[in-house]
DNA sequence: TTCCACACTGCGGTTATCCACAATTGAGGG
DNA sequence: CCCTCAATTGTGGATAACCGCAGTGTGGAA
């Protein structure tokens, strides 16, 4: 049983046997891992936050729908690319889904060659979200090391301030900024401010 | 006749005068800028690549429609956002607007108060990606202005190399180093290293 | 030919940054 | 009481950055 958890899995949730079958056989044969659910109480029971991959999700399923497993999702965090499958959509409810961040919204029948596009496509940007939060993890675990100080001083360094003007600015001395500075540099595994102002640059 | 590069404008474009007519009317009561049009042609025609706002865009016209139209804003570079009006539309039409950029997509009759909402969220939109552009216009101009050499030392400055080093690596003296250095941060309007990082940080 | 832009360099002097070594004080926890 | 951590400071010495002043050489355009 691969975990979830570090082998990105395409989830397909759909209380459907024969489409679970299919899409799993398929997804088998273009090589892209995967598992099936029966339904989205079941998905939703064994979701974590930590799991890599995307998931397929059927909109129309006897208990709880693909929309509510959605929201249920969204408010728990999730950051799995969500594609929508449907016999029956209708545009508000497309419209609705993507504004609320699915990764696409298709209609059945689907081609297999378009789901499986999709379904990489999906992957190739949970990778790409995965990696660029664990950068921010790293950064925030080092900030969250520095001492109150070291964090103060940091912002004026940031602000491209000299020694003696940040000295100036808290009344202590240029040796204390120094030590501080050093300090920070060393914490957030920088050399120089310019590293720093990098690692620390705001990202849209 | 309010400038459209200047004066945001949301620009109505349906070939039906009823709608057009009551659209307008609508607009003028909510205090928003408005110019109709009545065929996709005619604002095709008119666009400018500097025109800020949004488009109201209906997609059934008689000639070209208004997918057609927004394809041909695509090609051209178009920013501005455009929300798309439909008395028919379908799911994969919807989806696929949204893909390609739409910013909304929205079944008629459509409520007063909800297009109004998403109209301003659309000049809003627009708006912030404006200034992001002016922004980024003038980083461009200004690293333009360097010389072949003064970009190169530039790249190596931020890379957060001594002058030293950057002086070994191209083989030329350190004063050198100093003069290019201290040029590119005129030139690029900063004062240290850490501005100039902060200026061209990477952005999404 | 002259002028200009670009690239380059040396000298001397100043300011900024960095840090080893050493030390003190105060607060909090075991 | 002892220990750890955070904040602070001074001394002396070294390296890095900055820049005025002065100058040279090359290539291209007028």
């Amino acid at each position: 049983m691969s975990n979830p958890a570090t082998t990105p899995l395409t989830h397909i949730v759909d209380d459907d046997e024969a489409i679970r079958d299919a899409l799993s056989w398929l997804f088998r044969t273009r090589n892209v891992a995967a598992r099936a659910w029966a339904s989205a109480e079941d998905f939703l029971a064994a979701w974590q936050p930590d799991w890599q991959g995307c998931i397929v999700l059927d909109i129309r399923m006897r208990e709880m729908s693909g929309l509510e497993c959605f929201d249920a999702l969204l408010e728990r965090g999730n950051t799995l690319p969500v594609i929508f499958l449907t016999g029956h959509g209708d545009v508000p409810m497309a419209v609705g889904a993507l504004k609320k961040g699915a990764f696409d919204f298709l209609e059945k029948p689907v081609d297999d060659n378009a789901l499986v596009d999709v379904v990489i496509r999906a992957l190739a940007t949970n990778a790409r979200h995965q990696a660029n939060q664990e950068t921010q993890a790293t950064v925030a675990t080092r900030l969250a090391q520095l001492t109150p100080r070291e964090h103060e001083v940091m912002q004026l360094v940031l602000a491209g301030k000299f020694n003696k003007v940040i000295a100036d600015e808290l009344n202590i001395s240029m040796r204390t900024v120094e030590v501080h500075r050093s300090r920070v540099f060393e914490k957030m595994g920088v050399r120089s401010a310019v590293e720093l102002a990098q690692l620390l640059s705001p990202r849209d």
